[in-house]
DNA sequence: GTTCCACAAACTGTCGACAGTCGACAGATG
DNA sequence: CATCTGTCGACTGTCGACAGTTTGTGGAAC
């Protein structure tokens, strides 16, 4: 559902705007800290930069402001966003609304099919978690908790999830380290799986504060250290 | 031709940010049905009614897409965002997500300050009932919620019950009719500060998940009756 | 050495303009 | 009559430019 052309892959017209491409690589050069938390980003050398004018650099920087990349002040221009510990809770502490909601959603009717493709998606989590793309595992560890929101059918609780899991992505790149084991990867998601196919709410629920709970631990805890 | 400006009462007032000044009259007008669901927006047009370039009438459009009030198409503009019952579950579901959550974390450390500000603003919210202007009902009302969720703590929980709170204005706005009577309200949100008063987690659940689905079912009921 | 002020550089907010693209409509073709 | 095609108008995406504001710097006053 992430790519979304009918045509297929290889003679895709794509004449993407400018915005979407700006946008893209400010969110790399964000998420791989080539620009640092707290620096201020200028219109104009950005635009000069990337050799556009400055209307798709604004409409762009606009575009992260909401996605919680970017904070602007008035007459002042962009700056990175910076996190720090509390605000990384506040974040988990959303994720754990979302997901939580999700899960007892989707637990009213789970059936093979979706188990199936989960546990598809859980397969290809341990492949990446060999490699040594951090970005990779982040990504499909994204994906999965994303299959789970988009299962339980509201398409709006997708896009509120949607707009923090940009900045679940800056929380992980910053603190660099991903549990790249794939025994813990499978066996942590396995348990959520597990719960879904209990059927049994109570199961779900504490399953899913669990797993959150571990990953906004390790995320506070690596904050924590990074800023030390 | 360029001579009348629409924006405001008065004239040209460029003192306050053009693009939020845009951004109020396009709200404004959405709720207010000048525009009808689904009409397609011209930005020149727009630009030339309200007296201001392109560059931000472009700019809150974005803003108000963000906000779930306009969607866009490449190349063809903005659209007036429709909402059928589908959507409009999507939306209180999400919302009782937010407000449950907010709940819960709230009942940990509800102390008589909370309290009183909550009661206060049941009192307000009584008064304007006894008016007749919608909009003052239905903005009073989304203080109470607001206010519940801001005491819980959590700010990034906040900032999205804000997003969602602009879907909700248009819900609310496009079915026309609010429950005026006072008793009804007074009574259906003291159950909810009685439910924190109590401590208990079971008891304030169960209370958010009446209030909204309450709401929701009024809502949905509306829209059908509109749409038919 | 510190503080204050003035000036210059750079930046944002806003504007008007141009080019490529989309949708509608009329005319051609079967 | 239905369908395809070429053209036209309107609109969005993008650009460069101007004005007012903010910021940083340097010198003068104390």
């Amino acid at each position: 559902m992430s790519s979304s052309n009918a045509i297929g892959d290889s003679t895709v017209i794509q004449q993407r705007n400018l915005v979407e491409q700006v946008a893209d690589y400010l969110t790399q050069a964000i998420i791989s800290q080539k620009f640092a938390p707290g620096e201020r980003l200028s219109e104009v050398q950005l635009a000069r930069d990337l050799g556009v004018s400055r209307a798709p650099v604004r409409e762009a920087a606009r575009l992260l402001e909401s996605r919680g990349l970017l904070v602007s002040q008035p007459r002042r221009g962009f700056f990175v966003r910076g996190l720090d510990a509390a605000e990384l809770n506040d974040i988990f502490d959303l994720r754990l609304c979302l997901e939580r909601h999700a899960m007892l959603r989707l637990v009213d009717d789970f059936d093979a099919d979706k188990e199936q493709a989960l546990r598809c998606q859980v397969e290809v989590m341990c492949e990446v978690a060999t490699g040594d793309s951090e970005s990779h595992k982040i990504e499909e560890d994204l994906v999965f908790h994303r299959m789970v929101i988009a299962f339980a059918g509201n398409r709006r609780l997708l896009k509120a999830f949607d707009d923090i899991s940009h900045e679940l992505r800056l929380c992980l790149a910053l603190i660099g380290k991903t549990h790249a084991d794939p025994d813990t990867i499978s066996t942590s998601h396995w348990l959520l799986l597990d719960a879904l196919a209990s059927g049994d709410p109570g199961c779900c629920r504490e399953a899913i504060d669990y797993h959150i709970g571990v990953a906004r631990d390790y995320v506070v805890q690596g904050i924590g250290e990074s800023t030390s």
